[in-house]
DNA sequence: AGAATACATTCGCTTTAGCGTATGCGAGGA
DNA sequence: TCCTCGCATACGCTAAAGCGAATGTATTCT
């Protein structure tokens, strides 16, 4: 609302993209919608920090929440411009190269394996796989 | 040499892109190399801010600086990590919709027309193109 | 209704970014 | 050699980002 689709502000989305824990919580996300006490028990870095990051990408219009009782789904959203959607998708893509990014997404599978098992997650709703057939969950 | 080629630090890069008139830095460098000086002038801010933004992007990679004579130029370079490549490729290219880099761009094709009309580059290098063979220039 | 859960937001603080101004520095020119 | 030009950098400041700690707010459970 704020921008026209016409003269999209770049500088905005990638303010919103450089930080290393915000990046992480996109690569979390690529293709998943994630319930946040995941993001807080796989990333190890407290619920306020993880909320804010969350709060920073929702402004920025990158990831959408959504309520379930008293959980919060998080998921990313396609940008207003089309050329920010193609920006977004590449950024996507080569963070799943990084090592850090690729071990945040093996504790997350191992822990909704059995989550009854993290104290944290145990009664959290599973994250939901959205789209990327390829990326099987457990 | 602080990053490895496989874990490019992608966070740092878009720190780099997250301002404004770095980003209008980078479309004017887009296939050209470019004299300072024009840069001063095209953009009308003061010639710190301009050297101090245009460090900033050296110091992340993106431009390299040469030297002829008493005036520097600069030119986007590919970044060390091929992602990080297509990334600024679709950047630069979502940048040439916006309205204000299409004037910027405007504004250099005329003052290369007549340097000499510009005061401040009279005598100034040319930009010189270096790829993008549509761009004509002049 | 009251307590507990899951998450968001606020507050106070430290760090960092960006700016204008002033200064430094390398390369011609006189 | 001194001066000027083109640009880079240092300095002092203000604004914003990011953090931990505390608090607020829905929602559910009992």
């Amino acid at each position: 609302m704020s921008h026209s689709l016409k003269n999209y502000d770049l500088a905005l989305l990638f303010a919103a993209l450089a930080d290393r824990t915000r990046l992480r919580l996109l690569n979390l996300m690529n293709g998943k919608e994630v319930c946040v006490c995941y993001f807080v028990e796989i990333l190890g870095l407290s619920q306020p920090k993880i909320s804010r990051h969350l709060a920073y990408l929702r402004r920025a219009g990158i990831v959408a929440a959504r309520r379930e009782g008293k959980w919060m789904h998080y998921k990313i959203v396609p940008p207003k411009h089309a050329g920010a959607v193609k920006i977004l998708g590449e950024i996507l893509s080569v963070l799943s190269e990084d090592k850090t990014m690729q071990a945040d997404l093996t504790r997350l599978s191992k822990a909704c394996c059995v989550p009854e098992k993290v104290t944290a997650l145990s009664g959290a709703p599973l994250p939901t796989i959205l789209a990327a057939p390829g990326s099987q969950f457990c």
